[in-house]
DNA sequence: CTGAAGTTGTGAAAACAGTAACAATGTTAC
DNA sequence: GTAACATTGTTACTGTTTTCACAACTTCAG
């Protein structure tokens, strides 16, 4: 029995979902994978076969029913339940992310917010209250906190992922630019900036094949 | 003929490059392949690899001597000549990018920023002069500019990113959450924040295996 | 009912990325 | 000088992700 699913195709379905929400809420019905795909900037076998990864099935002929699909969706991306979420770091990064999550992604919760920063702790910063960075250890297994995100300096990235990996955070959304050294059992997704910024440069120099 | 440079190894190469940068400060001089395989959490078959493909030559039982690595990371890169990076909307997570790069990224610099909202307009925010978006298609052609960051509400994404390419732009960082669609000679990078998170999420609530 | 049109679901192939393995090589000890 | 050692450069392999291609299916027109 082998049922893994690519982390690029969960990626995938939480862009699907937004872009349903849309058709929604305009009271279409129906789609097809070409149009999908048209919307998400991804070829249509892609949707076909990311859908087949959820088990949803479409009619020949009629295509996907946007609200059946809309609601398997968010079965499978188990969002029924918003999801909690930490905010480690509270600079300038840390305070875009909180606004952004508060007004953009209300599936999600930002449910706790820690900085070291004592001018910051103890007050409510982008709607999200701000924590000492001591009191992790109590917060996050007490609200059941499994995902966070890392908006630090270098320097305390490690410390701050240790300490939140022990005190039971299974996922890590790292945007501080040093690699993180977790255990294998919990999920990092590096968005390192400085990296980022390096490729597209890179590649915006070179001259590349046209469509 | 065939050389091709798989996008994944330039992030790494920017990061090795930010590593030994450091080590140089220290005084080293050689690092083994495992040495750099630690400080960036991949294999040293990674790194072996990696190097491999900027041509890069090591000596056997003495390592990567640091200097010249470094040099020779830098010229691949492209970064003896600082390069010039447009950054399009100046709202929070925008503000948090340019100051972002004034003070981690000094390789990049932010020749100009871009926002429609008359009241950033004509401002030094965060250390980037703000022009008013309809001074793209004069500002990007006469300084050269082939790279931008995009930080937009999704609603505008798209038409700046149309304004961008027609005025030379080969390259994008797309940080607002919808595909964009370009032609095929420019490269896009998508940090679709609300899409990571959704992939972290899913994965910290399935238990996976460890190492 | 039958055929045409157009779509889905999916096995097979291709492209891509990462790992393992090992011959070749420089270094050191003696 | 030579043997032992550790590391590099590279090829072959493994695994994952994406694309291709087409049989199976549904609908509709006539």
């Amino acid at each position: 029995m082998k049922s893994e699913i690519p982390p690029n195709t969960v990626a995938r379905l939480s862009l699907y979902r937004r872009l349903l929400e849309a058709w929604l809420e305009k009271g279409t019905t129906h789609l097809y994978s070409h149009e999908i795909a048209s919307m998400a900037c991804v070829t249509p076998a892609q949707v076909r076969r990311d859908l087949m990864a959820i088990g949803y099935s479409g009619s020949p002929s009629r295509g996907y029913s946007v609200d059946a699909l809309e609601d398997s969706i968010g079965r499978f991306l188990g969002s029924d339940t918003v999801r909690k979420i930490a905010l480690v770091g509270m600079g300038n990064l840390g305070r875009a992310l909180a606004t952004y999550f508060v007004s953009r992604a209300p599936r999600f919760r930002m449910t706790a917010a820690f900085d070291n920063d004592p001018r910051k702790t103890g007050r409510v910063i982008a709607g999200c209250m701000v924590h000492p960075v001591e009191a992790i250890p109590g917060i996050i297994p007490a609200e059941g906190i499994r995902t966070a995100v890392l908006a630090l300096p270098p320097e305390s990235a490690q410390e701050m992922a240790d300490t939140l990996v022990k005190a039971g955070v299974k996922g890590i959304l790292n945007f501080a630019p040093v690699p993180l050294r977790l255990p294998g059992d919990v999920f990092l997704e590096n968005r390192d900036v400085t990296a980022s910024l390096e490729k597209v440069a890179f590649f915006s120099g070179q001259p590349r094949e046209g469509n």
